[in-house]
DNA sequence: CGGTATCCACACCGATACTG
DNA sequence: CAGTATCGGTGTGGATACCG
């Protein structure tokens, strides 16, 4: 692999495919997409299956997720309200590569967990020589 | 797709997967990976790759990502000093995964940047409205 | 039910300066 | 060259309370 297989965008500190990564890192974005990626999800049921999101910030992800199109809000005029949030076809393309990622952390994070342990021990052994 | 797809981990909020997707997410690591793609690269070399980040925070990057055990430092000893830093094994194999999700970034940001565009405008047609 | 509004804490990132 | 040290702004997430 050469770098010019590197896009040079993706070096720009400007470049928009920055912005998905960004998406993805976000703490609830990937998270709510891949919740929504079983269809059609209602407010008060994803802030549940999210485990207790406080209301701003999961209506600032929802907003933030609407606004780039990849997933759809539709109010249903009924007492009490409904609003259900639903993934766009764009939305649903990102499952692929996120489930992908997904599996990738799934299978590697005992791994990291360990290295995480080994670093960390090391690091103090190091302390203990020269305090 | 059944809600029972989706692991309960990930909604797990001590759920480590959700490591990685902070790594992705965060500004200049799964930059600094997918430049290691192309082999070992020097800390300079890195700096002006990734256009000109601080040195503190590059730092912080890489230890970030020698901790999870992605990459290794080497510090060769010699003057003027050079280390290198590499992709490990399992940060070779996370850069599939990523590369995936960088494509559908590319061929999705263009539509993504009209969606925001045609999102700000209604929004800004909506606040004229009632001031 | 589905949000807003306010306030606050803190992590994160950058600028700058200095060191082995 | 390859960092470390210090300081500071800022944006992002959370707690709490209130509204249509």
């Amino acid at each position: 692999m050469d770098t010019k297989d590197l896009p040079a965008n993706i070096l720009d500190p400007n470049c928009p495919s920055r912005v998905i990564f960004q998406r993805i890192g976000d703490k609830w974005a990937s998270l709510v997409i891949q919740v929504l990626g079983n269809g059609p999800v209602r407010f008060s049921e994803l802030r549940k299956m999210v485990s207790v999101v406080t209301p701003k910030v999961l209506t600032q992800t929802l907003r933030a997720l609407e606004r780039d199109g990849l997933i759809t809000r539709t109010v249903h005029a009924q007492v009490p309200p409904r609003v259900d949030y639903e993934l766009t076809a764009m939305g649903e393309s990102l499952l692929q590569p996120l489930t992908m990622l997904r599996h990738w952390a799934e299978s590697h994070v005992p791994t990291i967990l360990e290295a995480r342990d080994a670093y960390d021990e090391a690091q103090d052994e190091a302390l203990l020589g020269s305090p």
